[in-house]
DNA sequence: GGATAATTTGTTAGCGCTAACATTAGCGCT
DNA sequence: AGCGCTAATGTTAGCGCTAACAAATTATCC
């Protein structure tokens, strides 16, 4: 690194502090260097530094060097409040989600995340533990970051949040709704990146009668505000219904162990002595993996004896699911693309903001979030 | 809400803005309502508006209710941004994790945002994809928020960022390390909430000493700086040897699909020709379960043929390893409090910071976090 | 009742940065 | 040289809030 005027010291240590700092310093400041304290050091104002921080190329290179030196030897870091409450934006992007631990969202978070990343935007992030009013205190809260941008969970909130949401939209923050799509996309009044969930739930049933099964069943979540697992089952219901077969839902409360819970759900089925549905379909792999098992365990015959659908194609859909009498395997589920979900969500903000789609992330820019069926070993 | 001053008013509809901002208000304002507005509202200064919303009994009744009043009516959400600058005291803690699509981090981070709500603090998140060069630069961008905590993953850091962290320290901010824990923990510079990975291996390994077996292997993780992982396979390695018995380490590339890596590690080992370890120890649970779902199709009986060992207690461990023979079911593995961690972490900055724990957290700090050994059907 | 102490409110200045405008330096040209 | 022009830098003011101190109000007491 050139540093034309400190070539006299011979590392980059760091200054030990600016000695103006510790002599008048009232004890507001907090001891970090400043963009002053830089300009003084490279003999400039501190708006030159300023300038050569967001636009380089608009300062002379000589200065730009010696800002560069002194941008070093003080070590520099911007404080990005001050940045924002001079000039109104901010560099976050808030998103907020049901769910951290559920292996679903937390692929979106990452692909949000690994999205931003290089665009200079942070993330802050908060979830909801799928209650509406927990969103939106949330949101509230993060809007008081004033954030560059908005990203939430799903169609659905509570009046207040649609309000803070409407009014940071109408103050020109980008508002992004993700995982769910409105049907006629034109009346969304927030960019959707997501799908249809209840046109999913049709795409499950028509598959299963198509290959010929008549009574069905769906598993849903009993998690009240999962709105989205439960649209999925309505879109089933519907969907089989009209094709002549008969439907039963089934709920399952899978808050605690998704695994555990589809087992029991499967148990409970068989244990009650009625007639089984002779097709099942999930709201989640989760679900869907865990009936197998006990399905297996009791010695049914997947999909001989009872069929299974799952969602969300997670890994572990790919392991289990063995067909002894064939010798395929997998569960048979609906791929859905979780990264890419929050990759697209990330590149609307990006777009909606007027920066450019950083690093890799374009690659994925083609990827169609329509969920596709993956028709494996259980039908 | 008694609204004293503005009892003609018949709702709380939002003021559509004051007079005095549509008329002056230079374009550096972004249009939402500040404290000056609440106070002209209210009839007071400001500053005690400032007051009231921080320190609500510093104020008289009367002003109180003039000022809720004046509040509601203005929709006033505080900039956060301002409050920071000017107090110097931020209320954002920042946490880095390796990874978010995994489940490992993420419930951390779950706990870590369950602990916190109620505190005021929101979460500033980062993932490093668990590159030090990442981390450094995600600590180095995270600090321009001037958080209030900085939360990392691990005890291993690039030069940089333990510079920073340093820096960080040293202006007052709590730093924690999670996941990990220096032997010695009198040496560790920063708090640490984890456990000592090292000795968990030797856990794992005289274990299965214990048990018999004298030809162990661990599959560890390929990713170079998963630093914990390898640790606990030298933990894991040395023990094994002091106790007399053979160990041989396998890699396996989980960043894809770790129950794939699994599948494909035991495959490898199989094919190779060469004698099998009795008995495997893995990095963690979803290559063990891999493994187990190859060994099994593949007819060997677990732990007959071969025992397995995991790492993690993922729900899913305690669904597979059925042993036929004995109708036991469930993976051995090591317990770990993925979620307590995070929960700790968040404690611990809390209490650095003087803030009280806030909501039902209290009821974890008694959570040991000491990893335990869960022998299921696996050995 | 008036002095004293407590409580409540106001004033001033500044956190660190950037928008907007003002100024100066640098350059080619006649 | 002196003109105009652009490029580079400086000046001023203020973003919305709060620390620190000052002033005003009320309560307390002899």
């Amino acid at each position: 690194m050139i540093n034309p005027i400190n070539s006299s010291e011979s590392s980059i240590e760091l200054v030990p502090l600016p000695a103006s700092l510790s002599a008048d310093s009232s004890n507001r400041r907090h001891g970090r260097s400043t963009l002053a304290d830089v300009a003084k050091l490279a003999g400039v104002t501190s708006m030159t530094v300023s300038r050569y921080l967001r636009m380089p190329d608009s300062v002379a290179p000589k200065t730009a060097h010696k800002i560069q030196a002194a941008l070093s030897t003080t070590a520099y870091r911007p404080n990005k409040q001050a940045g924002l409450l001079a000039s109104g934006r901010s560099q976050i992007v808030a998103a907020i989600v049901p769910n951290l631990g559920n292996s679903i969202f937390a692929e979106t978070v990452q692909g949000i995340s690994d999205t931003l990343r290089g665009s200079g935007l942070e993330l802050l992030l908060a979830s909801t533990n799928y209650s509406l009013e927990r969103e939106e205190e949330q949101i509230r809260a993060v809007l008081g970051w004033a954030p560059a941008a908005l990203i939430v969970t799903g169609r659905t909130h509570s009046a207040g949040a649609l309000a803070l949401m409407r009014q940071a939209k109408a103050s020109g923050t980008p508002v992004v709704e993700m995982w769910d799509k409105s049907h006629k996309s034109a009346s969304a009044e927030f960019t959707q990146v997501g799908f249809n969930h209840s046109a999913v739930g049709a795409l499950m049933a028509t598959h299963l009668v198509k290959r010929g099964y008549t009574h069905l069943g769906y598993v849903d979540s009993a998690v009240a505000q999962d709105f989205r697992a439960h649209e999925r089952g309505e879109g089933f219901a519907n969907a089989a219904r009209a094709a002549g077969a008969q439907v039963q839902v089934i709920r399952a409360d899978i808050s605690d162990d998704p695994l555990r819970a589809g087992r029991q759900a499967l148990r409970a089925l068989v244990l009650s002595g009625q007639i089984l549905p002779r097709a099942l379909a999930f709201a989640n792999d989760q679900l869907c993996a865990g009936a197998w098992l006990e399905a297996s365990e009791r010695g049914m015959r997947v999909p001989h004896d009872m069929a299974m659908l799952g969602f969300g194609d997670f890994p572990l859909s790919r392991e289990l699911g063995l067909d002894a009498s064939t010798g395929l395997r997998g569960l048979s589920t609906v791929q859905v693309q979780r990264g890419s979900i929050g990759v697209h969500s990330a590149q609307a903000v990006l777009r909606a903001l007027g920066l450019p789609l950083a690093n890799a992330a374009s690659h994925a820019a083609t990827t169609a979030l329509v969920p596709m069926l993956v028709q494996r070993a259980t039908d």
